[in-house]
DNA sequence: CGATTCCATGGAACTGGTTCCACACCTTAG
DNA sequence: CTAAGGTGTGGAACCAGTTCCATGGAATCG
């Protein structure tokens, strides 16, 4: 056999005869070259038919579409990516701290509506680590290890410090959702999106202040940086106000449900009883709300009552709970939008997007 | 320029000196030739140590990682796809109907866990379909029009006919999470993984008949199919023991929490109200929970109520509530374990799994 | 009427891996 | 001492696309 001989032959030789009924049962999805020779023309027209790139004339497009149509042709995508040194394809990741936690899940919906609406495909991966290991150590997913395979990732979920060192030795785009960042250094090397979590407390304070409320608590477990920002706009908006702020702040190890609950101790004993409490999130006003019933506690009657990030179930207390809305598909939008920036500008400078948070009046806050 | 010149030329001469500089700037992966000729070996050789197939001796071996390190070269995932025909990345289809709801967000938790484990990857994508269209009128994400991305895709969310026609219509290996399949045609054409709704409801219902309730009632939504066999199990029990069943089933479009405290009217209305309630699930049961503790009816002293999913609220609840536990994760690592059977053996017969439930006894149900 | 420009087209060479065959070299057996 | 078998290695051909250059014919121009 001769060198040129076997190479011409391969072409055509690909199934022999004997393999043929094997072959036939698992049709081989047909390439370029199949629709080149059923149309009658050269692989290059077929590639500039698919692309719409360049002209070709009328008749032979014609002809190309109905042989590809005929075949049943779906070009191979891995084979394309190869060549346009572009998938396509983000990462959203998540540390397994957060499961899928509700929250995140949104923001993920919102990567997604963006992204396909973009022609983008979204890969979820969950990263296992510790807070504590240094960053060398962290094991990335399979994904961030391969070459070519996504084009940037997503970091949504709690996200320390060792994390975000070792997404950057990689030299992979990447964005962040912000608000979950524990313990920044300032400096900033990468793309954010958050919200303004101080601002949303301040809003919330401000309006129980017009209502008419002077004793005003804040229950909230501030070691977690984002539910120190909402207490520090709540002791901004007391502030502005010359009132003195009140704040409970028990030791809890199990969870904001429960860090609610035992707050609601301290608030009762108090001598004056504030008529109305900013909790850190949801889940705390939530564990709040249970507990003051239990106490015979009336919301809003005696106490009103605030949550934060408007979660499915805020609506669904009785009554529904007075909340800080945060627009977690527009975080996920947003990320998406900021990390396709960078992709195609990968000198711009890093840039931190912080979206507006809405204060939602429900049934909780009662005018004095 | 001869032809065979222009070839050979064109490995070396990728980067003309002019454009040398620009070309630094941001430097080229190395690729398997590249690594080939710092480590002067051949390019099989190369392939050959990265999948650790065939025999290497020792100092070629360490010669050509040494090689890799130094290069800090990765292989182009794109490219070794191409010829493996197997992307090792599954789909993650949900329809639009669901958002990401915490149940399938929880499935597809499992999905992603077991299919790392194993050194796929998941892909997330988003159905948006109307369950009146014809089948061929569903738009699919471009994911799955796309050939050669995936390998196969796990369909979660609920899912009615048309869907499932669509997607057998393109070819595509596929799993479904049955639960949520509204109108079954009887045929299986397909593999699915479920669990067993009624046999929940059974348990639960044997349960509280062991614990001396005979006034029983059920309220849930049996519009939906999953819902309507959580009934049929609570009505086997209730037939076992020649008991009576009790239902309320009142009209709402306004979803499940609504639908139960609309029936809690209904029960309340009733001339013998019963003792203990099984809910359709567990959105509906703390629709109830809310609309009884409204009208001062007590739970569990007066009612008892058992729901169905165990969600993470359902602890919370107080007191927390009674429900079947559905295992989600484990629903995700079995789709994903089928899918693969599925790509490793085509002709395989299609199965549908069930995975067993598990009553989870709370605060909710009292001792008669 | 010959030269120039333009458009449509064919196909070789390319992307970055894998596969497989040929071959060199070394044993070991006959 | 030759034949046979085994091991390690190089590299052409391959996968299924894209890119780009050469070509041929039609249209335009001087």
């Amino acid at each position: 056999m001769r060198g040129r001989g076997s190479s011409k032959d391969r072409g055509k030789v690909i199934k022999p005869p004997e393999a043929n009924v094997r072959l036939e049962t698992v049709p081989r999805q047909s390439t370029i070259r199949d629709v080149a020779r059923a149309a009658g023309v050269g692989i290059g027209t077929i590639s500039r038919v698919l692309n719409s790139s360049s002209q070709v004339s009328r008749e032979t497009r014609a002809r190309v579409l109905e042989a590809i149509r005929r075949l049943g042709f779906r070009p191979n995508a891995q084979a394309r990516r190869i060549l346009r040194r572009r998938s396509e394809i983000v990462c959203f990741l998540l540390s397994n701290r957060d499961f899928l936690h509700p929250f995140h899940a949104r923001i993920l919906q919102g990567v997604e509506s963006y992204a396909s609406s973009l022609k983008h495909h979204v890969l979820f991966a969950v990263l296992h680590y510790s807070p504590r290991v240094p960053p060398e150590k962290i094991d990335l997913p399979p994904v961030l290890q391969e070459h070519g395979l996504i084009d940037g990732v997503i970091l949504a979920g709690t996200i320390y410090p060792n994390l975000l060192r070792r997404i950057e030795s990689i030299h992979m785009p990447f964005v962040a959702f912000s608000n979950n960042v524990v313990g920044t250094d300032g400096e900033q090397h990468y793309d954010q999106v958050g919200f303004d979590d101080s601002n949303g407390t301040l809003q919330a304070t401000r309006y129980l202040i017009e209502q008419g409320h002077r004793l005003i608590g804040f229950v909230g477990d501030t070691s977690y940086p984002w539910i120190q920002r909402r207490f520090d706009g709540y002791r901004q908006a007391m502030r502005e106000s010359k009132l003195k702020p009140i704040s409970a702040m028990p030791r809890s190890l199990d969870g904001f449900v429960d860090f609610g609950q035992k707050s609601a101790l301290r608030i009762l004993s108090r001598k004056t009883r504030p008529t109305a409490v900013v909790a850190g999130n949801d889940e705390t006003a939530y564990g709040l709300w249970v507990s003051l019933r239990r106490h015979g506690v009336k919301v809003p009657e005696e106490i009103s009552l605030i949550g934060f990030d408007d979660r499915e179930e805020a609506v669904l207390m009785d009554p529904p709970l007075s909340t800080v809305r945060v627009h977690k598909e527009e975080i996920g939008e947003t990320c998406m939008k900021m990390l396709l920036e960078r992709l195609h500008h990968p000198q711009m400078a890093f840039s931190h997007r912080i979206l507006p948070t809405e204060f939602v009046v429900r049934g909780t806050v009662l005018h004095l």
